[in-house]
DNA sequence: CTATGGCACGGATT
DNA sequence: AATCCGTGCCATAG
């Protein structure tokens, strides 16, 4: 299976492995960025919007009435929005994985999760909404990120529908309310503020729990309780008390499980919340046995292809303009092509991945088998460098719904760390770092006294001396 | 005197 | 060639 992929590359000219390589080098995001300013630069691009009922939030097809609810959509001034992450390419994008079997997944199966969460927050504001406002409630729903973050303007939204912003910031204001709490929020640090604040209403909350959202979430993210304290002027052991309450009662990302785990001391360049740029998954969440599924997820809503108008325009030319038309449609075709190789190359490295470290996925950071990117690179038969660009600043979502950066599938570390969580949990009496290193060092890491201080400062546990009774504290 | 954090060096990795 | 990582040495705090 691998002969297909350097089968392809050898078929692509020079401009097409070019722009191929500088796209794999692209995360989500900058990817996204990348596309929408070509897609303004190029007539012979065309994104193509899937949309969806407003009554009931399912997919629609043309300008067909939903099939689903009796509610027509016939009406075309009825607002109909549609977010979709996942590319249309199918066998592309989606590649089952198995030591057994190799099974396709079911297309719809990454959809209708998204869409429960619509669903699910529509069910708990329905019966408050007017009729007015259900379209409203609708388009904002529809546009959440996986995240359960609003990555639109509500401005843009009360503009679409002719209502006033305060209309629309009433209904989202409810919909922040619902479970999970702070989704529909605008980013990460919004959300923990709302949850702080529905938090508030029922119990006590570290009073400084504010502020440090507010001025000092990247400390937040990667535990750095020593630069927290200082910015905030207070203990050590409040600081510490402080990020524990926050991680363990709030959410950045509303509609995830956890905290992405960004906790590597070295001062990553790396933003803390994104959304990821690939999911592993199991093929059947119950079924701990069952093969494992990767999906690349797409920066844009729905499909990029070639406009059909600018063709048939271009048919019909005089040639004096046409060449310069000609170059557009050859641009388009190559970009398309050189996103579906970006497509295949991340596939390729995280089905290695999916298989290779099954366990690690699975069960834990403990099972993670040690791993060089020189070694993928000479396992696929592509370049080190290519291994490289393809890891570099991006995040997958693993089954157990965290978010994680590629690099983490090569860190040697790990492992070592995970045990040193357990023992540290596990202690009776706080340990120092040699008595640590020893410990390890049976467990069958022989690791010296002065990294021990390195990895516990990554896992955020404090210094011995000040392990006491804070769990307590909040 | 012990525990820990800072700095810097050398080898491996990218 | 540049960067990352583990480690040793040393200063400092308790």
């Amino acid at each position: 299976m691998y002969q297909i992929q350097s089968q392809e590359l050898r078929t692509l000219t020079t401009a097409h492995l070019a722009q191929t390589m500088s796209l794999l080098a692209l995360n989500i995001e900058e990817l996204g960025e990348k596309i929408h300013s070509l897609l303004a630069k190029n007539p012979a691009l065309e994104l193509e919007e899937p949309r969806r009922c407003p009554q009931c939030l399912r997919p629609l097809q043309g300008n067909a009435p939903c099939p689903v609810c009796s509610h027509s959509t016939g009406n075309s001034s009825e607002p109909v929005v549609f977010v979709s992450h996942r590319w249309d390419v199918p066998e592309r994008a989606f590649t089952g994985i198995s030591a057994s079997s190799e099974e396709a997944p079911v297309l719809d199966e990454y959809v209708s999760e998204e869409q429960n969460l619509a669903l699910y927050i529509l069910q708990q504001i329905a019966p408050t909404l007017t009729a007015a406002e259900r379209p409203v409630a609708a388009h904002i729903l529809t546009s959440l990120d996986e995240d359960g973050l609003l990555p639109i303007p509500l401005l843009e939204i009360a503009r679409y529908h002719h209502v006033p912003p305060s209309r629309v910031e009433s209904v989202l204001h409810r919909i922040q309310r619902c479970d999970p709490p702070g989704v529909g929020a605008p980013t990460p640090k919004e959300a923990l503020l709302i949850q702080l604040e529905i938090l508030s209403e029922n119990r006590d909350v570290p009073p400084l729990a504010r502020q440090a959202i507010e001025g000092h979430l990247e400390h937040l993210g990667r535990y750095q309780v020593h630069e927290l304290s200082l910015a905030l002027g207070v203990t050590e052991t409040e600081s510490a008390a402080l990020v524990q309450f926050i991680r363990e009662n709030l959410n950045p990302y509303p509609a995830r499980a956890h905290w992405g785990d960004w906790h590597h001391g070295s001062a990553a360049a790396v933003p803390v919340y994104r959304r990821p740029d690939a999911l592993i998954r199991l093929a059947s969440p119950r079924d701990p046995e069952s093969p494992l599924v990767v999906e690349i997820l797409s920066p844009l809503r729905g499909q990029l292809r070639l406009n059909p108008l600018f063709r048939r325009a271009l048919a019909e030319m005089d040639a004096a303009q046409r060449p310069a038309w000609q170059k557009d449609l050859e641009r388009a075709r190559l970009l398309i092509k050189s996103l579906g190789q970006r497509n295949q190359a991340l596939v390729q490295l995280l089905r290695y991945l999916a298989r290779k470290q099954r366990d690690f996925i699975l069960h834990g950071d403990q099972y993670l088998t040690p791993l060089t990117r020189a070694q993928v690179a000479a396992f696929l038969g592509v370049h080190e460098s290519t291994v490289s660009r393809a890891v570099s600043g991006k995040t997958v979502q693993l089954p157990n719904r965290r978010i994680i950066p590629l690099e983490r599938f090569f860190d040697r570390s790990l492992p070592v760390r995970a045990a040193l969580r357990t023992i540290v949990a596990q202690e009776e009496k706080p340990l120092s770092d040699s008595q640590l290193a020893t410990r390890l060092k049976k467990l069958g890491y022989p690791i010296a006294r002065r990294t021990v201080a390195k990895y516990r400062q990554m896992e955020g546990i404090l210094p011995a001396r000040l392990r006491h009774g804070i769990a307590n504290h909040a």
